[in-house]
DNA sequence: TTTATTACCTACTAAATTAGTATATATTCA
DNA sequence: TGAATATATACTAATTTAGTAGGTAATAAA
């Protein structure tokens, strides 16, 4: 069970953000100051402002900033947006569509909560140095 | 961010025998009853056993049992003697290996912390209908 | 109006992982 | 001895991950 490097370089680039925010940074800058690949960043970035977390201007003097406070940002929706829906597992057993359900749906099921739970509970904020 | 089919898998053939205990069950009744390949379980209850969880004969007459009893197995242990432990992410950054923890490392061991006490709380004889 | 700088978009690719199969061996009971 | 079981290892197809490549679009400054 792992989160991806999606995840990873997402947390480091929106807490790089944070650090200047109000304040609007390159994906240049913040791909050399966190060592991510410049162009793999890219991507990610544009999924995390679709996600509305930041926002961007283009062309010269253009860049990134956080869409709000980094109080109000969660690792949680950092996290979704780029990994998809946080769902350790779902069950493809014929009885776990209805009320039957089966042992493990038990288990994803809670932990899905907790994970969850514990995620959005992390404010970007918290993150800074 | 998911587990695999190994641990899932995992949790229906331990619930199963579970559900027999203390009695022993063979690898074939437990997948045709669980709808999982035959093949790919036995090297999964190969897994289990060196992980202690069951313990086996061979032979004919031979099959599974649980080691001990269902309260006193959980689905952490289950999970991470098929999947490995249970760590979210490794941050890889050159500042993560002493002192200098880095942001995103702080919420990886936050939700290890997390997932752990989650599934090592959940014991088996909970997942019996 | 041109040029440099930035974001934005899509297609491709190498490597790793997952989820198995295939094949053979070892052990035990009747 | 033969049937039924577990055990072990090597192979493979499909999927996912983690990028790269190569371009387009918008904007500010010269």
């Amino acid at each position: 069970m792992r989160f991806s490097t999606k995840a990873e370089y997402g947390l480091k680039a929106m807490t790089n953000l944070a650090q200047c925010y109000p304040e609007q940074k390159t994906i240049g800058e913040i791909a050399k100051e966190e060592n991510i690949s410049q162009k793999y960043l890219e991507r990610l970035m544009g999924l995390l402002r679709n996600g509305g977390v930041v926002q961007s201007t283009k062309g010269k003097q253009g860049g990134y900033v956080l869409d709000r406070d980094p109080k109000k940002i969660t690792a949680g929706e950092i996290i979704e947006i780029l990994d998809g829906e946080i769902a350790p597992m779902r069950c493809v057993g014929k009885f776990c569509a209805s009320e039957h359900k089966c042992p493990s749906s038990i288990v994803w099921n809670k932990l899905g909560v907790q994970i969850k739970k514990t995620l959005y509970d992390i404010k970007l904020n918290t993150l800074i140095k």
